[in-house]
DNA sequence: CTGTATATTCAGTTTGTACTGAAAGAAACA
DNA sequence: TGTTTCTTTCAGTACAAACTGAATATACAG
């Protein structure tokens, strides 16, 4: 088994950070940037020696990463276990995470918040402010949500190109 | 003390949630959600009162959402206590947590991701492999940081109209 | 079919965050 | 000044999420 680098440690540890921060699991994070890192597929075994956690929690966090869709088990000739390794397209990896985020997440919310719009009762006391209120965040999600169909339907790098039009266009205005 | 509708009971506990997936605390973000559907101020007393929770923790709550600059104290004619509200403006709540977040998360990966690429070391092991992703890496979060700032200096409201203006030029075309 | 290697599940334990209530602190009042 | 009202701090506790290791399941080889 391959020791961890200075540098890969510090990138791993702060990859697990960056996790807690967003709601993801540390583990799951932490064998995330491992495999990032990683030139080649890792069996689980080595995994959970590499960053010291057990089997079976690498088990479940290598599931966890299969279902965002950003880690795939491969085979190795003349190797019974399954290989791990992660996608190497960054912008691509996180065009996943949103993507699935905004179902699990985003989407619910607009639904209550339609909810709570159906529900209201207009007897109720100070519904007129309520609504208001409950109206103004949902518009908010409608505008976030209309802004990421958008964003879905450029071609890949588009936004790259874009950013760096707006770049120049500044330099030069400014 | 007016009691909590069924609407708002289930706005405020969604949002509680919302927050936890979001790295947030439960009861900060039910405190918020509370004051933002709230039409008054309202005292800490009377928050811990009406979400069943200790005063003391009302008040460190407090101080976190005055920290993210979304809630503010106000004081009662003829009252010694502190009342508080919560920003109404959507936009510039979200774009305020955003702000900050990026302050204290993505700028400090930015400067890790720095760290690593100076510190790896050319002669171990597979540096060029682990160059090449952590320069990914580091380029992806370059460009986020690019794109906020040229979000930040448009101004109030421009995202709204391009977002309009791109629904109906689709609608155009398609 | 049996034995071995690997993967998953799950009950129990650990850990870290959130929370409480008591005590201290601060501000207004008399 | 002492008293009252309100707010914050903090040590201890509770709780939920994460983690472990043993047991179980699965897949393969001989």
């Amino acid at each position: 088994m391959a020791e961890l680098t200075g540098v890969q440690k510090q990138y791993i540890l702060h990859w697990g950070e960056m996790g807690t921060r967003w709601g993801i699991n540390r583990t799951v994070a932490q064998i995330h940037a491992l495999l990032y890192l990683s030139p080649r597929a890792i069996p689980a075994e080595e995994i959970a020696e590499t960053l010291s956690v057990a089997r079976s929690n690498v088990s479940t966090s290598i599931r966890e990463l299969e279902t965002w869709g950003i880690v795939r088990a491969v085979h190795v000739l003349g190797d019974r276990r399954e290989h791990y390794e992660s996608m190497k397209d960054v912008w691509e990896m996180f065009r996943l995470v949103i993507e699935q985020r905004k179902r699990r997440e985003i989407d619910p919310t607009r639904e209550i918040l339609r909810q709570c719009l159906t529900d209201l009762d207009p007897k109720e006391l100070g519904a007129d402010y309520t609504r208001e209120r409950l109206a103004a965040m949902a518009g908010f999600f409608e505008a976030v949500t209309e802004l990421y169909d958008q964003m879905k339907r450029l071609p890949t790098g588009t936004v790259r190109k874009l950013l760096r039009m707006g770049t120049k266009v500044r330099k030069k205005a400014g």
